[in-house]
DNA sequence: TCTGGGGTCCTAGGACCC
DNA sequence: TCTGGGGTCCTAGGACCC
């Protein structure tokens, strides 16, 4: 049998274990910049409250639910999922962490009779522990067992944990279950089975396999072999080793026209694809550097464009990135266009600890005297705080109105976000 | 005024090879 | 008028996920 542990309203609920006072109040958590509602408690999804409705709308449309937001305080939630992921360890005998609210639970071996009870004593430990709400799916395989979590975080007699054990119980729960809600079946897929007059999972997985495989290709096969029981999906190959492709990207809180500006961006989203790269060892043979205009102001001239290049070497050295990136954007910058969104991706992604040098470019000193900047730049920044040394392309600037000085400013808008309660002491007062 | 960010895999089609 | 066949690799775009 498989488990899937998956947090109730991950990014709500982690607000509320340090803000108790907002347990039954709609709270909402927003994307950079303020931008769009990513998460909803039940309460705001009871009201109406759409996902990814933008902040300005839901202020026009709820003035007076007395709806709470949040900015994203991505460190607060990494930790709290480290915390829950710690306990899940514990516990059970294989855990697969999917993602930051979600996990997968290998139970081969386990009494299945005493199973439900283990699953809720578990899920009472992680809220005991952490003040986390979770829920469990146990089934046979993983596209059932999360139809089973979200059975168990929608009535509560369940106790937190739904098991699918036999085949009655699996027929009667795809029957009761909206095909689009299916883990593997998106908008398309979804939107095609309607109008075939299939509604319920049930219905899918009674559809004929080489028509699904025919006309939904092999992902949805896959989904409709799970759904009947066949367990198909390793948890081996979910085990996330190292990411093939790290991006970093961000829409600007205003529009921007001038070319330093977006260079110091830029810099920025390279130094960080090379932080990622670097914390899992990895370097990189290409970096592609993109830049969009306001795809919503449809009166203003559209541009859309992107650039690589390839490294002689493979890196994750903060310099070469940041100036590769440089180089990129000079070749795309077009005068005149109001930006809004830009990006920096690295990708061919291997090893750093097998490096193959360019046969004709490769001077060993250089390359070993910018891994040690890098490294250096590692250490005070984990040590003093995110950025607390840059290069100076990575400088965002800001003049004062009388234009002789010169400050910094954050360049992402969270003027909602809660303190770092687990992780920075001297952000918020206690009490 | 204000509209998110970061991934994976699959498939089709073109480039290229012998 | 005639102008092969079979294979691999790469890339862009689609679909999906959280």
């Amino acid at each position: 049998m498989v488990g899937l542990v998956d947090c109730d309203n991950f990014f709500c609920s982690c607000e509320r274990v340090f803000r108790p006072d907002l347990m039954n109040v709609p709270v909402v958590v927003l994307s950079n910049n303020d931008g769009c509602v990513v998460a909803r408690s039940r309460e705001a999804k009871q009201l109406g409250v759409r996902e990814g409705l933008p902040y300005y709308q839901l202020l026009e449309q709820f003035p007076s639910a007395g709806i709470v937001a949040f900015s994203s305080n991505y460190t607060l939630y990494g930790d709290i999922s480290g915390r829950i992921m710690q306990i899940l360890r514990q516990e059970a005998p294989d855990v697969t962490q999917y993602s930051i609210d979600e996990a997968f639970l290998h139970l081969d071996g386990m009494d299945p009779s005493k199973l439900k009870q283990w699953g809720e004593r578990l899920c009472a430990k992680v809220l005991r522990y952490t003040g986390m709400p979770v829920s469990l799916g146990i089934a046979p395989t993983k596209t059932l067992a999360k139809v089973a979590s979200k059975y168990a975080k929608k009535y509560p007699g369940y106790r937190k944990c739904c098991m699918i054990a036999d085949r009655q119980q699996r027929i009667r729960a795809l029957e009761l279950f909206p095909v689009d809600d299916v883990w593997g079946i998106g908008r398309r897929i979804s939107a095609s089975l309607q109008s075939r007059g299939i509604t319920n999972a049930l219905g899918f997985a009674g559809l004929p396999r080489e028509f699904v495989r025919a006309r939904y290709h092999l992902p949805a096969e896959q989904t409709w072999r799970e759904l009947n029981g066949e367990n198909v999906i390793q948890l081996e190959c979910m085990t996330v080793t190292h990411k093939k492709t790290i991006m970093t990207s961000r829409s600007f809180p205003g529009m921007i026209t001038d070319p330093a500006d977006l260079n110091t961006h830029v810099a920025n989203y390279a130094a960080r694809c090379a932080r990622k790269l670097r914390a899992q060892q990895s370097v990189c043979a290409m970096l592609t550097v993109f830049i969009q205009s306001n795809r919503f102001r449809e009166d203003l001239l559209q541009y859309d464009n992107s650039a690589s290049h390839t490294f002689a070497t493979s890196t994750a050295t903060t310099t070469e990135l940041v100036n590769a990136a440089g180089a990129l954007l000079r070749t795309i910058f077009r005068p005149g266009i109001y930006y809004k969104r830009a990006g920096v991706m690295v990708s061919g992604i291997s090893s750093a600890g097998a490096i193959q040098p360019d046969l004709f470019e490769f001077d060993p000193e250089a390359r070993a005297r910018q891994v040690s900047v890098s490294n250096a730049l590692d250490r005070i920044n984990d040590r003093m705080g995110a950025d607390t040394v840059v290069l100076g392309a990575q400088q965002y600037r800001q003049k004062s109105a009388d234009g002789k000085s010169v400050k910094f400013v954050n360049a992402i808008r969270r003027a909602l976000k809660s303190p770092d309660y687990t992780t920075r002491l001297g952000t918020f007062k206690v009490g």
